[in-house]
DNA sequence: ATCTTGTTTAGAACCATTCCAAACAACAAC
DNA sequence: GTTGTTGTTTGGAATGGTTCTAAACAAGAT
């Protein structure tokens, strides 16, 4: 809804040739978390309880560690971003083009903003050994609270 | 060096009052950790840990239990704002103004910056029935290599 | 000095993540 | 298809930051 399904479902169509090019095996379990995570094309931010979660569903096991082993490959890979905002849970997000995100502090939700959204004026000079590697701008939301019929009286 | 410190030293003068006010007795302990981060007016980017640390080099004693439970006392007292930007620890930070970060990913140093030296042009309406509670900037930052003495031969 | 009640504490519990060594399975070579 | 090599997966244990618990403690009122 946010982004073209098509640009995450390549990610799903190239996957197999990314993993065999950084001289990875084509597991199982690496085609089922590739399916779980890009197959219809949509932007999720997930965490890895949750994937174990809808990969039983699926019918199908897969431990904890695999779980983390993968999500890593995947992010060294750049096929996955991890967005630490939560200190609850760490969550990867499939969108890894330019963008930012919504946190919705009450329910522990992301949402993606597009980066054309948002004008960064200006940014002061990193410090000279350093470069930068992303900037990340992050709005933090509160539910609001139900508006009373009289707010001055 | 980044703020005036009389800034953070009236958190240090008030802090007695605050505490009070908001029916919390004026403890030892709180007095403690008041006293490591509010006193010299610096602010401070630190973790529970740390604050152990410090307290041990002062002489005194003070538990986990009650590091975070006096932590998150300075939270809701508007005396602290966390940061969650680094899945290895959470960060209090005493700045407590309208400012960003640079965020040091291979030491996990954060770095204030001034709300200032960054200009945010547009903000996308946030969805209805959610209100803004801040907008975050982080800007994550890597070591640069060393310079070649020639780039490109 | 005493009492009430909020606070501190050590240590256990929790939970997400990582580590480990043994069982397993891709896939290349036959 | 079979076999062998080597990367992968796995359950369970370990780790480490944070939270919980119930008993000991101490602020502040009387």
């Amino acid at each position: 809804m946010n982004q073209p399904a098509s640009e995450t479902a390549s990610a799903w169509q190239r996957l197999p040739e990314v993993i065999r090019k950084a001289g990875l095996r084509l597991t199982r379990q690496r085609l089922l978390l590739a399916k779980l995570l890009f197959e219809d094309g949509e932007n999720r931010h997930t965490t890895a309880a949750e994937l174990v979660r809808q990969a039983r569903q699926s019918g199908e096991h897969i431990s904890m560690a695999t779980i983390y082993n993968t999500l890593h490959q995947f992010v060294e890979l750049g096929l996955l971003r991890q967005v630490v905002i939560d200190s609850r849970a760490a969550y990867f997000d499939t969108n890894t083009g330019d963008h930012h995100h919504f946190f919705h502090e009450d329910s522990g939700r992301l949402e993606d903003i597009d980066s054309h959204d948002i004008r960064i004026g200006k940014i002061p000079a990193p410090p000279d050994d350093s470069r930068i590697r992303r900037v990340d701008v992050v709005i933090h939301l509160q539910n609001k609270p139900a508006r009373r019929r009289n707010s001055a009286a």
